[in-house]
RNA sequence: CGGGGCGUAGCGCAGUCGGCUAGCGCGCCUGUCUUGGGAACAGGAGGCCGCUGGUUCAAGUCCAGUCGCCCCGACCA
């Protein structure tokens, strides 16, 4: 390819909407533009760069044996109501609707699509085990798309899906995949780390994320020295709760005016945090939800969730709880609270004389103990886990660092087979559902994620394996300087060098700016050492080489360098 | 969804107390010249000032609505 044919515009500023660094840099060097919010265009660069890092997934997935297929992204609402998630999938579903105005939705994920396909036509437990695979677009519609890439409503996603007639089927090709994800975040060149998750709206059992570490990564890990490795939304709180040794004092509605969160609380009673309990008010299928958990502590979403078997919970909107329980936020509280559910943090349990919201504007109770003053009968954990809080394997202090999510592999065991009622015929002659386990890999986010972790502050530094093109040409000089690297990238081009020759009629400077911007792992550059006879190879890591300015030399050294 | 901010040339921005022909830098085109880190000079093209309506002698500028984009948001970050 010739750079002065390549159409890769490249910006001299960064552009105002971005945010993060891969934002930033694939937009400045030409890799992507956007079209609406978490919508973009893949231009020539990203678009070498998607189909390598595709490549590389579709190599992994056929070596455990999974098939390729490509499903349709307009789904119809049948399916989806027939499973239960039409409605519980919600809001982040693309919906619409056809002529005949029947509802469609543009999938967010394939299990209902692919489950419908196997369900006549994968029925003797003789074609078990089944994987199947397909690399595609998704449909999220995200409450606030942001961070480029990296959490875009429109993006593409390698998702799979394996059938079973027994767990240790499903275990087996659960491993395969787990092993091949690794390979991908290897070959792709991402430092990484596999987690236990939760399953969320997909449901299952066993469930494992891979997360590339990166500062604007939305996930937050912890980790431990032991190999212990959990993501915040799941790890089990296992650090000590603090005993109070006191007897129960009498409890007081006391005034509060425009005394609303934990800190003004605590400021205004003159207590510790710890001492008051927050109570927060959910809404979800069966109603609201009071939750309760230490001041101190940060309320866990996801397990509060997981806990209720409710992926359709949702925090109450301030208006709502003032229209059905006639308080603002930030005077919630459990006393005189009648037919809400209330499930509290096991760490309220050994709390007492703690304060709570007074249920009345601008009061607040004091002293109050739980079975005395209220009755709570669900106790969990509710916590969001913290570094330095101990880990739940060797109790060490966890450490902590952000990541973003590429791969998440689940056991779903019989969900979407019972849901949709797919069955095989087993040996026995039994009709059975599938287990089942699904693995979805995010492609385009990938793309993001390893802009994150490599780059400068001159721009990307790609991994070879995923690079747009592995070497690119500068031609700095003149006739003699052309002519020769016209001969070489011919070269190079007949031995499949993945090459580009930058061919413009640009100042070296803008030659140099650009390829450090795009980040090519390597740069040869034909200019001024050219007429001692020498080349200078340049790795956007930083290694110089001059290298004899003839095409088997400078091959051999690029063999050297690109392994 | 709620709050805030912003929509002016391809990109980044100024102009916005109503006033003249809408401007700057970069990019783009032509020419001269230059060639190791985003050169120089000369000439040039490119705007429904997001959209709709209103106020006014006069609107990019004021008002209302609308669409889009960005940020923030519940004791969640």
């Amino acid at each position: 390819m010739r750079f002065s044919q390549l159409y890769a515009p490249t910006l001299r500023e960064n552009p105002a909407d971005a945010e993060i660094p891969s934002q930033a840099l694939l937009q400045r060097a030409g890799f992507i533009r956007k079209i609406a919010a978490g919508i973009y265009t893949y231009l020539p660069l990203a678009r070498r760069t998607l189909l390598k890092i595709e490549n590389i997934v579709r190599e992994e997935m056929n070596k455990i044996g999974a098939q390729e297929i490509l499903m349709p992204i307009v789904q119809p609402a049948e399916l989806w109501q027939k499973s239960g998630r039409w409605d519980d999938y919600g809001p982040e579903m693309m919906k619409l609707k056809d002529r005949h105005n029947r509802d469609f939705t543009l999938g967010p994920t394939h299990e209902e699509l692919v489950t419908e396909l196997v369900k006549n036509e994968l029925t003797s437990y003789k074609q078990l085990p089944l994987s199947l695979y397909q690399i595609a677009n998704k449909y999220r519609d995200e409450i606030r798309p942001r961070f480029g890439v990296l959490r875009a409503r429109e993006f593409i996603m390698k998702d799979a899906y394996s059938f079973h007639d027994s767990w240790e089927s499903l275990d087996e090709t659960y491993l395969k995949f787990k092993e091949a994800y690794s390979k991908i975040m290897e070959r792709v060149g991402l430092r990484y780390t596999i987690i236990e998750a939760s399953s969320g709206a997909i449901g299952g059992s066993e469930s494992h994320e891979f997360v590339a570490f990166a500062n604007s990564g939305e996930s937050n890990i912890l980790y431990c020295d032991c190999g212990y490795a959990g993501s915040d939304e799941r790890v089990p709180y296992k650090g000590e709760y603090p005993k109070y040794d006191e007897d129960e004092k009498q409890m007081e509605l006391v005034y509060t005016p425009n005394v609303r969160t934990v800190e003004q609380v605590a400021e205004f009673l003159n207590v510790e945090v710890r001492r008051i309990v927050k109570s927060l008010i959910f809404k979800g299928r069966e109603g609201y939800v009071m939750a309760l958990v230490p001041g101190d502590k940060e309320l866990n979403f996801e397990k509060l969730k997981s806990y209720l078997n409710d992926q359709s919970l949702q925090m109450a909107l301030p208006d709502e709880i003032l229209n059905d329980f006639g308080v603002p936020i930030g005077f919630l509280g459990p006393i005189g609270l009648n037919n809400v559910r209330i499930v509290a943090d096991y760490g309220v349990k050994y709390m007492k004389n703690f304060v709570v919201g007074g249920m009345k504007k601008d009061y607040h109770y004091i002293n109050v103990n739980h079975g005395r003053d209220f009755e709570v009968k669900e106790w969990t954990d509710l916590i969001v886990v913290q570094p330095g809080d101990p880990c739940p394997v060797c109790g060490k202090p966890l450490k902590g660092e952000k990541g973003i999510e590429l791969g998440h592999i689940f056991k779903l065991g019989t969900k979407y087979s019972e849901t949709m009622d797919v069955k095989y015929m087993d040996k026995d002659g039994k009709l059975k559902p599938f287990i089942m386990g699904c693995y979805g890999w995010g492609i385009s986010r990938t793309l993001g994620a390893v802009v994150e972790q490599l780059h400068d502050e001159n721009g990307i530094i790609w991994p070879i394996s995923v690079a747009p093109f592995e070497v690119v040409i500068t031609v700095v000089g003149k006739d003699k300087e052309k002519q020769f690297a016209e001969k070489l990238y011919n070269y190079l081009l007949q031995n499949k060098v993945d090459v580009l020759i930058d061919d413009r009629e640009v100042s070296p400077g803008v030659k140099f700016k650009d390829a450090d911007l795009i980040g090519f792992p390597v740069r040869i550059t034909i200019g001024r050492s050219f007429k001692n006879g020498l080349v200078e190879i340049k790795k956007r890591t930083g290694e110089l080489f001059n290298v004899e300015a003839n095409e088997e030399k400078i091959f051999g050294k690029l063999g050297e360098l690109l392994k």
